[in-house]
RNA sequence: GCGCCUGUAGCUCAGUUGGAUAGAGCAACUGCCUUCUAAGCAGUGGGUCAGGGGUUCGAAUCCCUUCAGGCGCGCCA
């Protein structure tokens, strides 16, 4: 509906010898009796054409050939350009819909390029906690929505299963193992201390016994580390089954060392002049590429930093021909995008190519009381014990009601309490309501597989005018969203949608005597269910059948 | 000290990239189940868009500044 009326508009500066502009805007206005879409375009063209807006308003009216889709067009305001559809225009849109399903929803903005999207990424050395389910939570969206829009999608999740903080798991499981059988062992300080630390000990010793009873962390840290984390990242996948995420494919840290590629990093960076030596140690020369501090890749007693094998990583990724790159980090790493966008421009690539989005911290509240989240001393709340008391529908529902960037605060206690009147189940429950309509349509004898056919003439009431065109406005709220990388705004757009449904079902009858209204009904009805279905599937949250 | 994010109704948050009289959900109050699902519907109240300047036809949105909160500024990850 916008895109075609943009074409209107084009032509119609056209005619008036005015020069095309690159996106003219449109936009729903604020009150329904203003129309269906509008247009500042005359204001904004007022300056340089030193006319009033109104004239030029007139105008562009007066240069409109072909008014056959709307009903009216006014001129309102300072100078908005009101467009109100036809209802001839509008129905055969729905039809379109009926007949295409979502693949009239979904715009190819795409055309078909790969982009990665690497996230959540947690170390395996922990549970997954409750910012790691909003990293999910969004990456699943975005990489849903954008799937829909016609892009090539991979979700990575990347494990750093490499370095010092899987190492000191390690140590930590095996202080533990060692308490277990009772001998005296020190307890590092800054070792893990929670309660999971002490279950991988007793798996050990269950399957392993007192083997390593005389040992020394340094004899056996392989073994322990290994064991460890496999654990732990197994633990990992199953919240995320549990939680609705799954990934493509799942890249170690530990194995781009191994198969060369963190070497081979360093010598593409050596050759094309990007580091130096200074102190005894190997620096990356970043503050070339706009960070503010060159970067060391090999420390000075020999061994590399996180940085280092994060850009075999990137190298990695992006010399695998995709066409973008997507990050999504915690908001606590935003300082380190400089550095990586650094390496991709020393690499050789446009920094554009990789899109670093930042999910914002989430404050943990148990009844208005933060809960103190801490990894090391294993005091947090982890993903699982929030998935089991509040739900995973309703906490990817919480995470997808806000932009990324805003800090959230997350009470336990109002999203339990909430649970019965959560949002989400408005959404869900609509859904369920129809598939229960057409059961019993399809009880009393009614044939639903036609529907595109229906006389839709007969849909005259404001309720289904109103219904008709949130439908056909979601286009616009898809390109917007993939566009802004911003999954949320779909979310909004099913709470509204939903919000019209409710009273138009509880005012106006399905399922009647007249057969052919109630054709023409369930024709809306399915076209409501289609946005509900296609919404809800982007933002990877479950379609129950009935409720 | 420097950088990034945030500040909108009692609470939690939207606000379509500068547009028209700033919205929703909770919470509060009043009603509605004999008819396709009451996880629903109808109605009521609620605002100095943190404060102050500026930019222009027009600002919650852009710029400056103050205040408040969060997060970063390692040869940690």
């Amino acid at each position: 509906m916008k895109k075609s009326l943009a074409e209107i508009l084009q032509d119609s500066l056209k005619t008036l010898g005015i020069e095309t502009i690159r996106q003219i805007e449109i936009k729903v206005p604020p009150k329904e009796n203003m129309g269906d879409l509008a247009t500042p375009l005359a204001m904004s063209l007022s300056e340089k054409l030193k006319k009033s807006p109104r004239k030029i308003a007139e105008e562009i009216v007066a240069s409109i050939k072909d008014k056959s889709s709307f009903e009216k067009i006014d001129i309102a305001g300072p100078g908005f350009i009101n467009f109100t559809f036809s209802k001839e225009c509008l129905f055969s849109e729905i039809k379109r819909l009926l007949e295409l399903k979502s693949s009239y929803l979904r715009e190819n903005i795409g055309k078909g390029k790969r982009v990665q999207i690497e996230f959540i990424s947690a170390n395996p050395t922990g549970p997954l906690h409750l910012g790691h389910g909003r990293g999910g939570a969004t990456g699943v969206a975005l990489s849903n929505l954008l799937a829909a829009a016609g892009y090539e999608i991979e979700r990575e999740y990347y494990i750093n299963d490499a370095g010092k903080q899987v190492k000191l798991l390690g140590l930590s499981v095996f202080a533990r193992y060692k308490q277990l059988i009772g001998i005296e062992y020190p307890f590092p300080e800054d070792c893990y201390k929670g309660l999971y630390i002490e279950d991988i000990a007793n798996s050990i010793l269950e399957e392993e016994g007192g083997k390593y009873k005389n040992a020394d962390f340094h004899d056996v840290p392989d073994f322990f580390i290994e064991y460890s984390y496999q654990k732990i990242l197994s633990g990992i996948r199953d919240d995320l089954r549990d939680f609705g995420i799954t990934f493509d494919t799942w890249q170690s840290e530990r194995e781009l060392y191994e198969s060369g590629e963190v070497g081979k990093a360093i010598e593409d960076l050596k050759i094309k002049g990007h580091v130096y030596e200074k102190e005894g140690a190997l620096w990356f020369r970043a503050t070339a590429f706009g960070d503010d501090k060159d970067r060391v890749i090999i420390k000075k007693d020999g061994e590399y930093t996180y940085f280092t094998s994060d850009i075999a990583y990137h190298r990695k990724k992006i010399e695998r021909r995709y066409d973008g790159l997507i990050d999504i980090w915690g908001a606590d790493h935003h300082g380190y995008i400089p550095r990586i966008k650094a390496v991709i421009e020393a690499l050789g690539y446009p920094k554009e190519r990789l899109k670093v989005l930042l999910v914002q911290m989430v404050t943990l509240l148990r009844g208005g009381k933060p809960v103190q989240m801490s990894k090391r001393a294993g005091e947090f709340v982890t993903l699982r014990e929030v998935i089991d008391e509040v739900g995973p529908d309703i906490t990817k529902f919480i995470f997808l009601t806000r932009r990324p960037d805003s800090h959230l605060e997350f009470d336990l206690e109002v999203a339990k309490a909430q649970s019965s009147e959560n949002p989400v189940f408005y959404v869900q429950y609509a859904n369920a309501r129809i598939n229960s309509i057409f059961t019993h349509a399809e009880e009393n004898g009614i044939k639903t597989d036609k529907l595109y056919d229906a006389n839709f003439e007969l849909l005259s009431t404001n309720d289904e005018l109103r219904i008709i065109k949130k439908i056909l406005m979601y286009p616009m709220v898809f390109e917007g969203s993939v566009n802004s990388y911003e999954p949320h705004r779909i979310t909004f757009y099913l709470q509204e949608l939903s919000g019209i449904f409710h009273p138009y079902y509880n005012k106006h009858r399905i399922v009647s005597d007249d057969v052919e209204l109630t054709m023409s009904r369930l024709a809306l009805c399915e076209a409501i269910r289609i946005l509900l279905r296609e919404g809800l599937q982007i933002l990877g949250i479950s379609t129950p059948e009935k409720m």
